[in-house]
RNA sequence: GGGCAGGUAGCUCAGCGGUAGAGCGGCAGUCUUACACACUGUUGGUCGGGGGUUCGAUCCCCUCCCUGCCCACCA
């Protein structure tokens, strides 16, 4: 390790200290270890996702956190595990199905398609867990989880069965929001509203009893007129009270103009369109409740791929609900009852894996009233969890407030099967039988002869939400929950974090983590969000060939502000790698200077100013640094070991070193100083780049033992040495004379000093050598003819 | 309709009551024996607009304008 390359190499450095780390062990927890816990979970990525730069984000900083763990004493885990992704794994095998074989799932049967999502999971879900550790993150490998593991399904299914029989999970028939694509039920966070263009129909019925008269409408949806059940107004709005009670007639389906109730109900808004409402109780949701509010008729008119069916009528039976529209527009303007189409836009709910809109949907579903609300609104506001930034915590807190039943079932095969049973009537279908005594079994095992499964299976938060503690085994649980802290995007704080929290309060009696940590979201230049459609995202393993894993880690975390939306640039990155290339290189020029003393200890040397005020530097950026972990304030870690490296260590103190180590009186403690910063520089910056640290810290011979063990570097406090700057700024103010004077660098030249102070004689070699000058002298009085400016050590 | 975050040099971002900062870019010099993934010097900004508080505001208050996000059953 004598000859250092003259740039760093990323590549071959990193596979050799990975391999390294692994076989030496030092990513594993241990729950007997008598030293301090820090725990961490990882938030499970689609097991057959692949990197994107969001990861990268988020798991730089808790292996950040779990190195600065292990740094300062503590017992590190870090649990790594795969999430099974219920809907967009298995819409990914149907696609290779249709692709490959032209076949659906259908055709395979469930038990044979499972078999082939399995086979998909095997072939494709360990690329991520390989990107993660070209990243370099320090999970505790032998304790990957899945969230499929036997083990872990039970105890969802465990879990499931209780909630059951505490009366928290229920069945009913309910609108849910329905994925006409992958043909399921969402819940209400998987919907995302987009504002659509469209039309705002206004069309015309007649009033039965007052011939006529006729009550204008106005809605954005006329392909759902045929199961219109009423027509409501406000009761207080004066323009059509007297109206109520009478009747109209329904336009379509023409062969079945039924005669529609009018209704007064509260809901209707007489400032919106007409303050005349259709009433579709089986298609959306504010209908659906005025339907039960007036006892309604409920005529589903949708299949659940999103064509009608034949209650629709034959004009529009088997038609996509967007063409049934358009043929419902025409049928209107044929009757003459089309009044206007005004362009309108509004909010569309839309499916958040399949990006289409949803379909409010009558339909019998599994519900949870979440346990332990109240206890997790406590929870956070009392401070037993903190959150970073603090904002999220009034988010957190107003959805907590307002929550609403979760729907947990999901009419698709991957996934936990619901441990329901229903008794066999006929030998087809399961009976739905509302009666839960003598029909219905909810148990785990099979009841035995008689009794068919439920064939949904659950949500796939159903199972995340116990991933930090249904990961763990009881004895590193004892050590390890609740874990210290969450590191995940603020996109998922309803998702996963409130619930996790609820779990954990109901399963383990105690909160999940301590604190959690949101990270911003990674945008494209144009402040767009990555995506896959838009092809703005970066690929990370591209990004870490080109500058290596530290240099994406680095430049990645010195632009990340706290929980603040990142701009992502690759110069960002490009100069991540520079950082770490000039590392490398100061500790080449050490390396230079002859063999490292590890124990280097400068405050028992003579120290030079230029020595003292570095010392003095690294004990600030020391303290820095500690205030910027207790914050989670990254980009200010980096930033400050950015400076203080590249400012401080490389521009001034070596600069300066270059003439104090031809000194003898000052070589000693020269060579101290930098040892002793060296050595606590890639301390500090080890949980950032640990790779390049490790590579120099066992180059300059700090090993045997991996940096990451080596113990967190205390502050030693000591005053700055203005004169130190004083030089400093004259060697500043004499290379700008030199440039004013256009004199190229590369020409020596002589300097003379007029001393304001008795101590500057003793620095004119030091001056030397930063202005590259052929000779710095001491002068008494200006000589004539010289350009000259005044500086605070002397004219 | 409510709420949150942000608008500082060409770009990405610090600063958050006391004469505007960094890196990159631009420009001009340098292969000065650790590093051209570098060094040196330099050029860039009425700190989104308008009011106010203050001896003094990028920083505090009010208001407005943009951008992004979250929540909300206005068809």
């Amino acid at each position: 390790m004598s000859a250092l390359a003259k740039s760093y190499e990323p590549s071959a450095v990193e596979e050799k200290w990975y391999a390294w780390w692994l076989e030496h062990r030092h990513f594993l927890a241990d729950p007997a270890s008598p030293k301090p816990a820090y725990s961490l979970v990882i938030p499970p990525p689609n097991v057959t996702g692949v990197l994107t730069l969001g990861h990268v984000l988020n798991n730089t900083i808790q292996d950040i956190l779990a190195r600065r763990a292990r740094l300062t004493g503590h017992e590190v885990l870090w649990l790594p595990g795969t999430d099974h992704a219920g809907i967009a794994t298995q819409t990914v095998v149907e696609r290779a199905l249709r692709k490959q074989e032209k076949k659906t799932r259908h055709d395979l049967g469930r038990e044979e398609f499972l078999k082939r999502v399995w086979q998909w999971k095997e072939k494709h879900g360990g690329i991520i867990i390989a990107q993660l550790k070209k990243l370099g993150c320090s999970c505790d490998w032998s304790r990957e989880r899945f969230t499929m593991d036997t083990a872990y399904a039970r105890r969802v299914q465990e879990i499931f069965v209780d909630l059951y029989h505490q009366g928290l999970i229920y069945r009913g028939k309910r609108m849910v929001n329905w994925c006409p694509v992958s043909l399921t039920a969402l819940s209400d966070e998987e919907v995302i509203p987009k504002p659509q263009k469209g039309y705002l129909y206004h069309f015309k019925v007649e009033v039965i009893d007052q011939p006529d008269t006729f009550l204008e409408i106005a809605t954005t949806r006329p392909e759902t007129i045929m199961g219109d059940t009423a027509v409501a107004v406000n009761p207080r709005d004066p323009r059509y009270r007297h109206l109520i009670g009478k009747t109209a007639r329904r336009p379509l389906p023409i062969e079945n103009q039924a005669t529609l109730p009018i209704i007064g109900d509260e809901a209707v808004d007489f400032e919106f369109g007409t303050g005349v409402l259709k009433v579709t109780p089986a298609h959306d949701k504010a209908d659906y409740e005025i339907g039960l509010r007036h006892g309604l008729p409920m005529v589903d008119i949708l299949n659940p791929n999103g064509t009608l069916n034949e209650l629709a009528g034959e004009d529009f039976a088997g038609l996509d609900r967007f063409e049934a529209r358009v043929e419902a527009v025409e049928k209107l303007r044929e009757l003459g009852v089309l009044v206007k189409e005004e362009p309108y836009e509004n909010n569309v709910g839309f499916s958040e894996r399949t990006d289409v809109p949803i379909e409010p949907r009558l339909s019998e579903q599994w519900f949870l009233r979440y346990p332990r609300t109240a206890e997790a609104r406590a929870a956070v506001r009392d401070g037993l969890i903190q959150f970073f930034p603090e904002r999220w915590e009034r988010v957190y807190d107003h959805w907590l407030e307002n929550i609403q039943d979760w729907c947990i079932s999901r009419q698709l095969w991957w996934g936990h099967r619901i441990p329901v049973w229903y008794r066999e009537t006929n030998g087809t279908s399961p009976v739905r039988d509302q009666d839960r005594e003598t029909s219905v079994l909810c148990q785990i095992d099979p009841p035995g002869e008689g009794w068919v499964q439920d064939p949904d299976v659950l949500d796939t938060w159903f199972s995340s939400w116990l991933w930090a503690h249904e990961t763990m085994d009881e004895p590193t649980r004892k050590k390890f929950y609740p874990t210290s802290a969450l590191v995940t995007g603020p996109d998922i704080i309803f998702f996963w974090v409130a619930r996790m929290i609820m779990a954990g309060l109901e399963y383990m009696r105690d909160v999940p983590f301590r604190q959690v940590y949101f990270t911003g979201i990674i945008r494209d230049k144009q402040g767009r969000k990555m995506s896959k459609s838009l092809g703005n995202s970066p690929d990370p393993l591209d990004l870490i060939a080109k500058y290596g894993a530290d240099g994406l880690r680095y430049g990645l975390m010195r632009i990340a502000p706290q929980g603040q939306d990142i701009r992502f640039d690759e110069q960002q990155i490009v100069e991540g790698r520079n950082f770490c290339n000039k590392l490398w290189n100061a500790c080449r020029f050490r390396m230079l200077q002859g063999p490292v003393d590890p124990e280097a200890n400068p405050f028992r040397h003579e120290l030079s100013i230029f020595a003292k005020n570095l010392l003095s530097m690294l004990h600030e950026a020391t303290c820095r640094i500690e205030t910027g972990y207790a914050n989670y304030r990254f980009s200010e870690i980096a930033q400050t070991l950015y400076d203080f490296v590249w400012s401080e260590f490389c521009d001034r103190f070596i600069e300066a070193a270059k003439a104090d180590l031809g000194d003898p009186a000052r070589k000693a403690g020269t060579l101290a100083t930098t040892d002793y910063t060296l050595r606590r520089v890639l301390l500090l910056l080890h949980p950032f780049t640990p790779f390049v640290t490790e590579e120099l810290w066992h180059g300059l011979g700090f090993g045997p033992g991996s940096v990451q063990f080596a113990g967190w570097p205390q502050a030693e406090e000591i005053a700055r040495e203005p004169n130190a700057e004083a030089v400093f700024r004259a060697a500043t103010l004499a290379r700008t004379l030199r440039a004013n004077y256009n004199i190229p660098s590369n020409r020596r030249l002589r300097w003379l000093v007029q001393p304001q102070e008795s101590w500057v004689t003793a620095e004119l070699a030091v001056l030397r050598a930063l202005l590259n000058a052929e000779s710095v002298e001491p002068v008494d009085g200006q000589p004539a003819g010289a350009a000259a400016c005044p500086t605070e050590i002397g004219v």
